[in-house]
DNA sequence: CACCAGGCCGTGC
DNA sequence: GCACGGCATGGT
């Protein structure tokens, strides 16, 4: 099966990425643009490598989830391959803030609006998403005036918080989640997307709306130790084909 | 008009 | 500890 590239930076793990009319991808991250059309254009780059987390065996995780029961595998196959991307922790921290109780549509469009507001134009028309330094000014009217709503005070405060984002790697799961969680709009959904998406914490499993449906329904005997040790990816998985079947 | 979206916070019990 | 209402905004 082939790589979905289209899943991996659209589904709801980046909001950085955006589809161009010619059918590649672009996004403004590491000071520059960049532009691919397959993942075979992020091997040479060593941040790119970085990003698509190439040193990890997806076919080999796949190929383990979809043996594990019909649902797992009706999800994989018709997914594809997904990878879980290995992003900033501001970035990722300020996204899934944004992205409780909205959607992926609208996620995007804020995070659009931030960096076009706090962030710098890395080329014409390209705007990189703020750092928590270029965020520090910001007051909760000027958020709110950009859409956010009611994570306005949340943002203020994961900006006096970011110190906390460079003390996670060496915890453990759990001490992990609840330092993120000191900061305020950050609960164990939105936890586990940072520590995912950006931590590279495979045994995360985000329970959102529509995971809830997922496990009610095919998994109404089971918790999530039953994916281990895929949690993450297995979610992911998941995630995507009840959108698609929805 | 209602209800929903990659939920969380504050309150009440 | 758990249940529940409220919450900004835009789409359906």
């Amino acid at each position: 099966m082939e790589e979905n590239l289209r899943e991996t930076l659209l589904g709801g793990q980046s909001f950085s990425w955006r589809e161009e009319d010619d059918g590649s991808f672009s996004a403004v991250l590491n000071e520059r643009v960049y532009r691919i059309r397959s993942i075979e254009d992020a091997a040479s780059d060593p941040f790119l490598h970085s990003y698509f987390d190439l040193d990890y065996d997806y076919e080999k995780a796949r190929a383990e989830i979809a043996a594990k029961d019909e649902t797992l595998r009706a999800a994989v196959e018709s997914t594809g391959l997904i990878r879980l991307l290995h992003q900033d922790h501001w970035i990722a921290t300020i996204s899934f803030i944004l992205s409780q109780n909205n959607n992926i549509k609208r996620i995007t469009g804020l995070y659009d609006r931030l960096s076009r507001r706090y962030g710098h134009e890395v080329e014409p028309g390209r705007f990189s998403f703020p750092s928590a330094e270029e965020m520090a000014g910001a007051t909760e009217e000027e958020l709110r005036g950009l859409g956010v709503g009611f994570r306005a005070p949340f943002i203020l405060d994961a900006i006096g918080k970011r110190d906390i984002l460079e003390t996670l790697d060496v915890l453990s799961y759990e001490e992990a989640e609840r330092r993120l969680m000191t900061i305020k709009g950050i609960g164990p959904k939105v936890a586990s997307c940072i520590l995912i998406f950006s931590y590279q914490r495979r045994d995360g499993f985000p329970i959102d709306v529509w995971m809830k449906k997922v496990l009610a329904e095919y998994y109404p005997d089971k918790d999530v130790s039953y994916f281990h040790p895929y949690e993450a990816l297995s979610q992911q998985y998941l995630f995507s084909w009840i959108r698609s079947i929805s």
